[in-house]
DNA sequence: AGCATCCATCTAATCGTTTAGAATTACAAT
DNA sequence: ATTGTAATTCTAAACGATTAGATGGATGCT
């Protein structure tokens, strides 16, 4: 708790002296310097970072914000982000908003308050638009990943998912199946909107009826998918699907257990795929196939778009669809060979 | 970007009155009241948090530090502590170490630096000791959870590791098992030390010599797990482990794979026990028998003592150990019946 | 009217830094 | 000794809030 005074009391210098040493922002006298040194390491004093922060105008630190850090998709996109931030000698602050308007709000009061210096939001929602439109018109700098709003100009990042759903049914197409239900999400959110797109229109270019109830939410989550599915399994055979297609790995894995506790052999009488890759999906008693989304370059790429920004706030805002990527395991009892090659999309 | 000072200008009063109306801290006449508020809302003001915390000399955030999000046990523990945070009015940071010991100085500098109040320490090091005991005796609020260090005056919480693993032990020995391997973690970590230790008190107290190799590290890591568990795999029959004792369902999920790729059937001719009780350990396709941690509670009650500590720093440091609990899957093959009850043992 | 009381509001100091710009010192050249 | 110049170091004003304590105006009482 010592400040900056007393670590000037005690090595007989004024305080600019000191700041001098410690930002080695200017030319100081060796031996005074060394006073100063070693005043600072016997009171064992650190900066306050917070009258720092006051007095430059800066934090050097961003917020990663993300609807719920207990998804396991998340923290990989933290991970790179720090490891970004880090680089450029700033920390990152990871604050949930549980998809909760108020809760987001709460999360950008940091950044109007001076708190962190920019935002990368990975849970950007239709209703947020407004508060994020005005931010942004107030200029702060912001970036959104895996969730976009569309129209909105700003720096932006997200996954293919549209075509990355049109893989999916056209790998499952391409292995016989025609009854093809999609366990979707919450309604409007980008993600579900583009991937949800993704599936109509693959259905419909292959000429197939898509029935209400094969498109219904699980929210994107392993309980409410695990119920979708067993209202999916239990539905006359004229409509029950002999494939499902889910908006993210963990609401395939309610799926695959929907599955197993009515005795529907996967893949011999069902076939499943998810979204996301997530760790799990690998291990060898899973062995889900699944779209894989590129999260850490996602992040990695989000977050250098926010420094740059940082750095210059009259860039033009970019939107950047990175492709995803089929990953063939064993849940649709297929080979690699029928899946097609991802097209990309860059830079719209 | 607007200060107190633009509305006191806009609302014609002095600054004084702003930070009365936005505080709520003295009696202001309503129709300055009104015009305070109207210019908040008209100029979309926020009050400086940095000057804000510079001034009253706290941040109103703590920081929860952990070794790495990305280990599912964390994020769990992230959001008990935000849980209990919140209700006092306080925003968590979230940081990672990486186990390393510079990691942790920086996230700790967030502390000395005024950014956080306080710090819930969940990645303690025998190696961090000095740097945490510098910081308790600088009059810091600090809580050590899930990893202790012994012998240190300093609010604690934990789980009963050394009970689980004798559960662990001696479950598997209910099931007919002799030779019981050990997948472990890293030397001297507070985690690994306590679980070997019940581990071989109870393969002791059973009379049955504990060979170097069933005594070897996979760093609680799926990867490193793996490679372990078919060297032990791979030992002649005398040696070769019936069961395994792993010290978390990350490194479970690894022997259970290493099982599956050298053709080696569980639970049949391998018995898998893990520690933690992840969410995917209850997945149909993995059933990992397992020890569950109470993490939600241990990070509540870490964080709960944390703001006793910072409302009273003369409170007597406490330690608490919580119970663990068998959680009999399939991994093991055996029934819940020969579970013994978890012994609780608390306030050290 | 004179005075005390009470409210509401204001002025100015403060929190711990950074950083212009002034002041001081050292030293060489005359 | 005087002066000029360069090299150091210092003083003091920010940054944007909070909050003692001062001020002023209204009201009530004698």
């Amino acid at each position: 708790m010592a400040t900056i005074k007393d670590i000037a009391r005690k090595a007989g210098v004024s305080v600019a002296t000191v700041s001098y040493v410690i930002n080695n922002t200017r030319w100081v006298h060796e031996d005074k310097r060394r006073r100063v040194l070693e005043a600072i390491k016997e009171l064992n004093y650190v900066p306050n970072a917070v009258a720092r922060g006051l007095r430059i105008q800066k934090s050097n630190a961003i917020s990663l914000i993300v609807s719920n850090i207990t998804n396991p998709f998340y923290p990989d996109l933290a991970r790179a982000c720090e490891q970004v931030a880090l680089k450029h000698g700033y920390t990152v602050n990871i604050v949930n908003t549980d998809d909760d308007r108020v809760k987001l709000h709460e999360a950008l009061k940091q950044l109007r308050g001076g708190r962190v210096d920019g935002a990368v939001i990975t849970s950007a929602l239709p209703e947020n638009r407004d508060e994020i439109e005005q931010l942004l018109k107030e200029g702060y700098p912001l970036v959104l990943a895996s969730r976009l709003l569309e129209g909105l100009k700003v720096d932006s990042v997200a996954a293919d998912n549209r075509n990355g759903a049109i893989m999916a049914v056209q790998y499952l197409m391409s292995l016989g199946h025609r009854r093809i239900a999609f366990v979707s999400g919450v309604k409007h959110s980008y993600i579900n909107e583009t991937r949800v797109e993704g599936y109509l229109h693959a259905m419909k270019e292959a000429g197939i009826r898509v029935y209400r109830e094969w498109l219904t939410s699980g929210q994107g989550l392993y309980e409410p998918s695990y119920q979708v599915a067993r209202m999916l399994l239990q539905l006359p055979p004229r409509k029950r699907p002999t494939a499902i297609l889910c908006l993210t790995d963990l609401g395939a894995y309610g799926v695959l257990d929907a599955a197993k506790d009515m005795g529907v052999s996967v893949p011999g009488d069902l076939a499943v795929i998810g979204f996301d890759d997530l760790f799990f999906s690998g291990l060898r008693n899973i062995q889900l196939t699944t779209i894989r989304v590129p999260r850490h370059e996602m992040s990695m790429l989000a977050t250098e778009m926010l420094f740059s920004r940082m750095a210059d706030r009259n860039l033009e805002p970019r939107t950047v669809i990175l492709p995803v990527e089929l990953v063939v395991r064993k849940t649709c009892g297929g080979s690699a060979a029928a899946a097609g090659k991802p097209k990309a999309k860059n830079s719209v």
